[in-house]
DNA sequence: CAGGTTTGAGTAAACGTTTACGTAAAGGTG
DNA sequence: CACCTTTACGTAAACGTTTACTCAAACCTG
């Protein structure tokens, strides 16, 4: 159907072989033949077919992605920053939603493989067993984005989030405030979970303010969590001028919670996030929130995973910088 | 590297033609040679290669998706529409990211024809006579998704823009609004623009209210120019009891700016959007707005798309249902 | 000008499948 | 039992590339 190099060959009078060469430059030819064959290249409109050439370079400048949710904000941010980066340097991604699902991994993954992708994106998942045992037969590199893992071969790029959090709270007890609610991600998430209760936890005692569990909340990270967090919290610790949310998702969530019970925030509590998504500017008023530059670390992750596809070397992990972006949520308190 | 199906023909003693039988239930071979076959693919944990396939019989079972802006909401909705149906197809889904540029949108065209995608869906743009040219060179399938077009074959799925927009403005009407500002989108823009501030217009008067284009102001759907639309609105006129956005992204800039002038949503001026974004509903208060059915609209497109892929036959286009959906922001007025 | 080197190609194998075709043995039929 | 059909495979071509190898002609070099 469409033409293929033989075409161009036939048409040009010179084998495919030569075709091949002025395609790559790779020399080994006269000036006039390279004039040929790119005429009738063009006169046919002759595009190679990267199938083909897949097959015998064992390479299909394709990488797969995963995300336990490509709808979300958060997913849909990384994805920016992979996909940007990745198609400069001539890649294509293939992405796949996870939905957490341990099977439906598992068959994406048996997707890829069959699909011949040159590496893999894991994106906020625990890389489980079954998953590194796959990964590891597929001999395919590999990296993790807001993930962690103790397999050496597997690097990772996300933010410290037993400091991010650390942070996030200090920043509210150096605001005046020591009632401080958290309302936490998934109970006993290792990367996204515990380390930011921890670093909560921590941030509270190094100012003297015991941790008390009546203060501590737990969510899945989405807006109706926060929102069900956020009426647990208020009736229970009533007296919280501040409540430090694990994700933005969560933070609107108990934002909306609030002035649904008649509450101005700032004015009567105080409201912080995490991740600064683009929602965080956009909800009323704009969330106060530690930030995760999600765009450059799916530019990092993907840079890494080429990295590693083109040398064959391991790459280190990568600990992205987090910040705090001031919004209107936060008051000080005297 | 990877045992490949000669592997997998030595070690059991057959051809590979009876290999690749037995891998596609094709028959022609005895229950003992079924079971060898079956047994050594579990030793050496043989995986078919797609591209080897792919090559063979020219299909890929992957699809290429254009969108203007992966990151934004609507574009991750309706991504997530696509990409499950299309999974369950067997197929996967190659992402690409135009920036809404021609040179780009291009550029990805071209990609997604050498990796030889079996069809494409083209999101949210105008199908320029170029794009066209292309698509129609590469004889695949192309369904588009919230977008027009005249090319009798090329479907599209989406709303109907028009009656949306009238119906929505017709809504504000019988909550008794008379002075009903516009923040359209992109001015000109043939789908998103101009159908909608027709529909506008339109039901302005069909209730006899005359049209006064110092009520309408253009932004480009972002939540950016929704801010800066609403501060002129609220400039020129001051007297409007509702507007209308064209976009919730843009009816959520209005609502940050009149609260941040003060006003009280919907007490002192009621807002209506248009998509029904995730967004709508975590805002405070949640946004009133006429509702897209991204996510089926998604896996509808999809659909067709397969359909035209796998019969070779051309599909009709197919106008989804709106809905609005009342949430907080627009009030009775009496 | 004999010998070696460079230039400009062509030939053919290889990548991992699918599938049309061939064929020997087994089974069925009258 | 002669003949035909079916069963159970194997052979080899094909898909569209890349690339190692070959080779003739042209060009140097002393």
């Amino acid at each position: 159907m469409n033409p293929t190099i033989k075409d161009v060959a036939q048409k040009a009078n010179v084998s495919i072989a030569t075709v091949s060469r002025v395609l790559h430059n790779l020399g080994g030819y006269s000036d006039q033949t390279k004039q040929k064959v790119n005429q009738t290249i063009k006169e046919l409109q002759y595009q190679p077919n990267a199938i083909a050439r897949g097959l015998i370079n064992k390479r299909t400048q394709t990488i797969g992605v995963l995300f336990p949710d490509v709808s979300s904000s958060f997913s849909s941010d990384l994805l920016h920053g992979i996909s940007e980066f990745v198609h400069d340097r001539n890649y294509s991604v293939i992405v796949c939603n996870t939905d957490q699902d341990g099977k439906r991994t598992l068959k994406y993954l048996q997707l890829l493989r069959e699909k011949q992708v040159d590496g893999i994106i894991f994106s906020s998942e625990v890389l489980k067993q079954e998953y590194y045992d796959m990964l590891e037969s597929m001999n395919v590199p590999v990296v993790l984005v807001s993930s962690q893992t103790d397999y050496a071969n597997v690097p990772y790029v996300k933010v410290d989030d037993y400091q991010a959090a650390y942070d996030a709270v200090d920043y509210l007890i150096t605001k005046g405030h020591r009632s401080i609610g958290m309302i936490s991600g998934t109970k006993g998430d290792p990367i996204a979970g515990t380390p930011r209760v921890e670093g909560y936890r921590k941030a509270l005692e190094a100012q003297g303010i015991a941790f008390d569990s009546r203060f501590l909340v737990y969510g899945d990270f989405s807006y109706e969590s926060g929102c069900r967090a956020m009426e647990a919290l208020l009736r229970r610790t009533p007296e919280a001028t501040a409540v430090f949310a694990a994700s933005d998702e969560m933070a609107i969530g108990a934002l909306s919670v609030a002035t649904k019970h008649g509450m101005n925030v700032p004015e009567d509590i105080s409201i912080m996030g995490y991740d600064d998504l683009r929602l965080a500017r956009m909800v009323n008023p704009p969330l106060t929130t530690v930030r995760q530059p999600l765009y450059d670390i799916g530019r990092l992750a993907s840079e890494k995973l080429i990295g590693m596809i083109e040398t064959g070397e391991p790459a280190e992990s990568l600990v992205c910088a987090h910040s705090i972006v001031e919004r209107q949520t936060v008051r000080a308190i005297t």
